[in-house]
DNA sequence: AAACTTTGTGCAACTGATTATGCAAACTTA
DNA sequence: TAAGTTTGCATAATCAGTTGCACAAAGTTT
């Protein structure tokens, strides 16, 4: 079937190949496939005069490595999955860039997946990134995901697992996440501070710690400075802009609307805030408003947005690290193990009241 | 750990596994690997009550197919590579989720990789996707990328190279592209019936298609109108926000500042908008903007921007579409095809002047 | 010159899955 | 009951690389 010679050609080769192989590089060479790869990845046991043989010919067929036969023979694919909500923002893509940066130091490449906040499609994507060997999966669960059943197959298969941002509450499991009570607790201290006393909190679902812990971060600040916690002026939602619109229509629809909102969120802040501009109401002065992420329209809104940014960069980059290091350590003997960012509050022209309320 | 009749429980094995093999299931069931392939893939030669032991023994031992194995074998990766320039805006967010959409329903696996507007890094990622195997590579060029040798070396392995939004002028390979010349004539012309006269361009790289075609519309628009194209309205630029301040104080040392920004990106328009605040010059009585892509925030600032949609997810759709023709086709028949896009020019606050100029 | 080292390369097994081919047992037909 | 079919599975080659081991030739030491 296959001519002694070349064997590949035969026209019954099942799959038709127009890319040269190292097997093709061998036979040219008349020398065996072991040494073609040895010199192609530098081995010292290869002497010049060959390698460089094999690399011209190599360039001259247009040779290219195949990393699923070189993967599947050393057990290893390089690649790092990675699972997000969505990359519309500026949140998950500057987090995605950060996740990259280190990654490709380390010789990964990632393979991106979206859920789209849909547990069914986070589902999937997890099949897909395992089924493609990913070595290790950094994943920000997306809203609707409340149970944890698709990731135990994760740890089964003894596949190192990061989560960052967004943990499912109370898991014993590796994550990098922003001291999201901390930020909570410092935007509404400075709403206080700028002499709000009837502040609002526009918050996400509560089975996800960072909105569970913006909250807190909220309830705290109101206590400490000794002012009632009404839970009619928080409004639970799922963060859009629209929600935002919604969710100041009901604040300003009360007996006593409040003087600032700290939202959980920048894209339901930015609805709140059109719904403000709609009925002429001042920001800050008639409304204080503080928003979460930094995202890059924060600044362009008028007023600008004060917000808090959540070192994105920084905490892709702790989950790649965080990866490495549990890629090392044995199965048995590592522990999750929790990185915890500190926020950085941006205050803007939408809260700046210079001489207080009143 | 292992019996002694399992072939992997030699202490010499190179590489340490934890996941189940088609292997290990074969002899676990005491049938044939073959016969384990056949049942997981509900071949019809099989009986079911094989196919049912394999099955549930599979999810007993979490089996995982092992893409690698099964992509080395039939010569196929399900792959798709897509090589953007970044996915911080609006614009390939989209595109990228267009291509999601498409290429999962025809069974493809999506690897993005960011060139960060960087030739080099271009060159890096091509090489990337060509090593894992890609099967096709959807790509929008670099700013900064000048020539197409790195693109040659795809062609050569004659695997499918389908451009969207970005393509080299005057090359010839499948793309899909926006009908650019159309969205900068649409918007210029828009300016004119507004009563603008002094319109000015702020333009991008103009070896790049895009940026060079809308500078074409503007100058189409101009012209029909019997307008006088002055070389000293024109800024070129890289597009950014920074960039658009700058113009934009250059425009306004002119002797006779124009009434009018034509921007070839949001971004820019975004920071001509800015420095006109600061001058408290006002958008759009005494400039009126319009900016081009219709980023996320052209409807947050105030006023709102005018600006061209530029059909992204139909673009990202379209592109995989393109991708999906040419492998059906054998490359020596196919003829290299473009996809025009219609674009949408949004009127927004920034360019209505509802009683025209003076 | 014999013994020992070093250098450079080939052999062959191996990774996990797919698939053409063959063959035995069970079933159907004449 | 002998011949022909169908059913259900096993054998083995194959994909493109990697790597432990063997081994010959050349160089070095005694």
């Amino acid at each position: 079937m296959r001519s002694y010679l070349h064997k590949r050609t035969s026209p019954s080769t099942p799959l038709a190949r127009t890319k040269a192989s190292i097997t093709d590089l061998a036979q040219q060479l008349g020398v065996s496939v072991s040494t073609v790869s040895r010199a192609l990845s530098d081995h010292p046991g290869i002497s010049d005069a060959t390698k460089k043989k094999v690399w011209k010919l190599a360039k001259e067929l247009h040779y290219q490595p195949n990393h699923m036969a070189a993967g599947l023979r050393k057990g290893r694919s390089n690649l790092l999955g990675v699972l997000v909500p969505h990359i519309d923002g500026h949140f998950f893509t500057m987090i995605v860039k950060g996740i990259e940066t280190v990654a490709s130091k380390a010789g990964y490449n990632i393979m991106i997946c979206q859920s789209n906040e849909d547990v069914a499609h986070e589902r999937k994507n997890i099949e897909t990134l395992l089924s493609a060997q990913v070595e290790g999966i950094l994943v920000s669960m997306s809203r609707t995901t409340r149970d944890f059943r698709h990731f135990e197959k994760v740890r089964k298969q003894e596949i190192p697992l990061v989560f960052f941002d967004r943990v499912l509450d109370g898991l014993d499991v590796s994550a990098v996440v922003l001291d999201d009570r901390e930020g909570g607790y410092q935007s509404t201290k400075h709403l206080i501070k700028q002499g709000c006393r009837h502040i609002a909190h526009f918050g996400g679902p509560q089975h996800l710690n960072i909105y569970k812990n913006r909250r807190q971060g909220y309830i705290d600040a109101l206590l400490e400075a000794g002012l009632p916690l009404q839970e009619e002026l928080i409004f639970y939602c799922d963060m859009t802009l629209e929600d935002g619109i919604r969710g100041m229509q009901q604040m300003l629809a009360l007996p006593t609307p409040p003087d600032a909102v700290f939202s959980a969120s920048d894209f339901s802040v930015v609805g709140a805030l059109q719904e403000l501009k709609r009925r002429k109401l001042r920001v800050p002065q008639d409304i204080a408003l503080v928003g979460f992420s930094n995202e890059m329209f924060t600044s362009l809104t008028e007023p600008m947005l004060t917000s808090v940014d959540q070192r994105c960069e920084q905490m892709g980059q702790s989950a790649v690290r965080l990866f490495l290091e549990m890629r090392e350590e044995s199965s048995t003997t590592f522990s999750p193990r929790r990185v915890v960012l500190q926020p950085d509050l941006l205050i803007r022209e939408s809260s700046l009241l210079l001489n207080g309320k009143q």
